[in-house]
DNA sequence: CAAAAAAATTAACAAAAGATAATTAACGCC
DNA sequence: GGCGTTAATTATCTTTTGTTAATTTTTTTG
């Protein structure tokens, strides 16, 4: 940790800090490691624990009283995941934050950051910058419940995160467009028939 | 404008800024009032306006070819309203932000404000406020489409905004909710005849 | 590599939603 | 307060989705 590598990674996410802005954030980080299946955040959790994801990728989903689940978000490389109920709501999560992939995160304590983050003019300003970027992806989700069909959603989530597609399962990115695996496979079968004439 | 009504009021929504903090702000904001119908940021809109609804109602939409609309989002008292096409994503505004009410507007330009913000740790961290909970408004309505029917995301919206649910036509509360005017009305139907039983 | 487990597809049927058009109700405006 | 416009409902028909279960394919693992 906090070697050169390590460093001059960090300086290229967060641009506009300077090696004191990040040396402060580091201070209060720490590596997280997690294998693929591994549960990073429980549900009834009450830990305010903010990650930025290195390496990886991980799946928020509701679990269902008849065993269903159903995955609310994906957040890979260069994201960020943290249980909106407990950072936000102060209310423990109702939902399970589960590694898909081998992950590496760089973790804090949001309530430890705060202060740090909010004391600092540049930090505060990149803590600003990355909520408008987390806010515009959310209302572009939002965006395309409420202007695309299943099938639409599907084709754009192909076009526009082929990688994130490959990574995961079917099943998961059903719930995520908000209908059922078998619904999927048929939408899949009608783009692929469609686009053999 | 600047009186001490106009002050105490904003002392009362931007709780924890002290007078020098809300003058700073106040200084580069302005009152904008709109008539019921008026549109506020049209199609195509470049400029990065950021508007605090003190009273009324505003609705973003999208204009299909055919002559449909499509409701994004209602914003009323006590919200803001910006189009996040220009101000996050620095691109022309595909949406059209219309008043269905009289409505009454604080209004920045959003670069002239940001310095601002930026530079007073008070104003930043009301600001990462601001922005949080913009964030799990919008996660809360990616959730609903994840996780509830039409049915139930209607049900959810009455139950908790039965004030906006009064002041808005159903036509655009069902294109709010990713489905068309007739089937809410069908929906609307199918509650009535089952509460009766 | 083969057996077991999980994921994806397919089938069959019911339920809901979309599209279009006609009808009824509510609203806005001289 | 009646007239014209807009909104909401209803009807009909088509398409899509949900549900459940069976089957096939793929992946995992001993």
């Amino acid at each position: 940790m906090l070697d050169a590598e390590e460093i001059s990674f960090y300086l290229s996410v967060f641009k506009g800090l300077d090696l004191k802005d990040i040396f402060d954030i580091l201070k209060i980080a720490h590596v997280k490691k997690l294998a693929a299946g591994d549960v990073y955040i429980e549900q009834g959790a009450t830990h305010q624990k903010l990650g930025y994801i290195r390496k990886g990728l991980i799946r928020a989903y509701h679990l269902r009283e008849n065993g269903d689940d159903l995955t609310l978000l994906l957040q890979w490389e260069g994201k960020f995941i943290a249980s909106h109920d407990t950072i936000i709501h102060q209310r423990p999560s109702r939902f399970i934050y589960q590694a898909l992939e081998d992950t590496v995160l760089m973790e804090v304590d949001y309530n430890k950051a705060l202060p740090i983050l909010n004391n600092n003019p540049r930090l505060s300003s990149t803590q600003a910058t990355f909520l408008r970027n987390m806010l515009a992806e959310s209302m572009d989700r939002v965006e395309s419940f409420v202007l695309l069909s299943p099938e639409e959603r599907y084709l754009q989530l192909v076009r526009e995160k082929p990688n994130i597609v490959n990574r995961v399962p079917d099943k998961y990115l059903a719930t995520l467009l908000g209908i059922t695996p078998v619904s999927l496979s048929r939408i899949r079968k009608r783009i692929s028939s469609q686009g053999r004439r």
